[in-house]
DNA sequence: GCCTATAATTAGTCCAGGTTAACTTTTTTA
DNA sequence: TAAAAAAGTTAACCTGGACTAATTATAGGC
């Protein structure tokens, strides 16, 4: 009830993402991109309204607050770095590297999520200066 | 109703677990493992009867057929190499390391978690004979 | 061998989060 | 500008997976 849930996260993310291309964002936006009915999207804008993580008049567009634009970049940013991860570092096929990075996003806290960071900076700056090292982490990333 | 959950899962883990201990499965000791009472195990554990993946004879004991085990087993496996990666190359407390890994564990797939098995062990043979690196790993261990 | 304690089961409830169908508001277009 | 199309809202319902309370089995102690 009063909690952010993964359902909630999903959908502040997707708030962000689509203010990126749409200029405003409506339900049915939402919809489309979540794959769910209007009527879901409606209650969870509702829910996250009533968290103060976003505004929303009858019949208008949806915008987030500041605190949800926070938590949604959030949200963004570990998805991005775990798509990095599976789609660059382990070689996953893209679509398979979103959906994965999307099911776990939520498991993982910030600081979590900057060790993430930081190992994937070290490993690759490890492989650019070894070359035997870049090709162990070739066959991972190739083996299909 | 005929797919196997993420909870379900988890159940599955649980009696592999609990026959590893208890020489056999009694609800009251999966309900302590999950956390959870004794009818949410009962109904879990009679959908999982339903999937042909456990045996379970009233007021009985709880056995795995051999699919279920399979099953049990691919989970257990995930969730230890997760285990190892949060905690040992990340550094994460053991508790947050464990929760952790058994909430993604269901997200990742055998090929995934097959990849991941094989970069962990390539970044730790590569530590063993890098200094350099190895430094670099243990800071991202390290770090509070 | 009976009685009590413990364990398992059943019945009924709740909540999150989805659905369809029906209705209302807004927008588009002829 | 009025009618049709599209979008949003509401109501009613379903499912998974938890819960409590009440009931039924089983097992140990006397």
């Amino acid at each position: 009830m009063t909690a952010l849930t993964e359902g909630l996260q999903d959908y502040l993310e997707a708030i962000l993402l689509c203010e990126r291309k749409h200029r405003f964002v409506r339900t049915k936006h939402l919809a489309e991109r979540l794959g769910v009915k209007s009527p879901s999207v409606h209650a969870a804008v509702k829910e996250l309204t009533h968290l103060g993580l976003v505004e929303h008049e009858s019949y208008g567009h949806i915008e987030l607050t500041p605190e949800g634009r926070k938590e949604a970049e959030s949200v963004y940013y570990k998805h991005r770095i775990l798509y990095h991860f599976f789609a660059k570092i382990l070689g996953m096929p893209p679509k398979l590297a979103e959906e994965t990075g999307c099911g776990i996003e939520h498991h993982l806290d910030d600081k979590t999520i900057g060790k993430i960071t930081r190992l994937l900076d070290s490993i690759e700056r490890k492989a650019k200066e070894d070359e035997n090292f870049a090709a162990e982490l070739k066959e991972v990333a190739e083996d299909d």
